[in-house]
DNA sequence: CGCCAGGACGCCC
DNA sequence: GGGCGTCATGGC
């Protein structure tokens, strides 16, 4: 890693790395963009830790107000700044329409997200569109002082109580994963070792969780970077160009590679979908 | 206004 | 196992 403290902030020299296609592909809903253009600034949190964060230039970064402890030790894990993904994008480059979707936005990372607020935010995102998403948890954070409450601290909630969310029928799954995490029914920790089969069927104890959010918690979660999260989006991809599936070479990097593929596909508009 | 959204559930066959 | 209606809400 390249960087240098400068001030209170650390300045950071990455490749493989953009703010926009990273912290707005979908795989995040907290992170706030608080300043367009060059240099565009996001604002977000992680483990109750704030930071804001801009870009410059392609590949520069400046990490404001922030301490290289933190840095190393929480933020460089978070935005997984220790794997090479020009490797894997080579690698993904063989097949002709994963080279297209890593061209197209050659600065995605998947980010080392917190299971807990995956479990909840994924469990919000299903039949829901990004920004009402964004919305929902962002008055679920309001409420708990601007941060993301934990299992326990919303072990009081009802779905009647959560009708400041407005988010539906939905409320009540986030009751019942509430619940079972906090009677230990349900533990994150534990799953996120498991065998990916184990996991899947543990996560959908959970009402509300079905294949595709079990997916997004292994992925965005707990980075199990196989797991391969399926909506609409990327039902459309497998369709048109992998009717036989994934060529074999994808299969331990398939969610990283579908990161690539659902950005590609939901905003390049260079591919027609019926 | 109607169609759709990073789906899951319950029911039917 | 697969197919289909239903579920709230609101973005577009």
């Amino acid at each position: 890693m390249d960087y240098e403290i400068k001030n209170n902030n650390i300045l950071l020299s990455q490749s493989d790395f953009d703010l926009d296609e990273t912290l707005d592909c979908g795989q995040a809903f907290r992170w706030k963009k608080i300043k367009s253009d060059f240099p565009c600034t996001y604002s977000g949190s992680f483990l109750n830790k704030k930071l804001t964060v801009s870009q410059t230039e392609k590949n520069v970064f400046v990490l404001h107000d922030t301490s290289e402890s933190d840095f190393l030790n929480i933020w460089a894990d978070y935005f997984d700044l220790n794997t090479d993904y020009s490797e894997l994008k080579k690698i993904f480059s063989q097949d002709e329409t994963l080279a297209k979707a890593c061209k197209y936005a050659d600065g995605i990372r998947l980010l080392r997200q917190n299971s807990w607020e995956c479990l909840i935010s994924f469990i919000i995102s299903q039949n829901n569109n990004i920004p009402r998403i964004k919305g929902i948890i962002d008055r679920l954070c309001s409420h708990y002082d601007g941060r993301f409450p934990s299992a326990n601290d919303m072990s009081w909630e009802t779905p009647e109580s959560l009708d400041y969310l407005r988010s539906g029928f939905r409320a009540k799954y986030i009751c019942d994963a509430v619940q079972k995490v906090n009677s230990g029914e349900v533990n994150l920790d534990k799953i996120s070792g498991m065998s990916l089969e184990s996991a899947r069927a543990e996560l959908k104890k959970i009402k509300g969780v079905g294949t595709k959010v079990a997916e997004c918690v292994l992925l965005y979660g707990m980075h199990r970077t196989e797991a391969f999260p399926v909506d609409v989006w990327i039902k459309r991809v497998m369709e048109k160009f992998y009717p036989d599936g994934l060529p074999d070479f994808v299969q331990n990097y398939a969610g990283i590679a579908q990161q690539y593929l659902f950005h590609y596909i939901r905003t390049s508009g260079e591919v027609s979908i019926q």
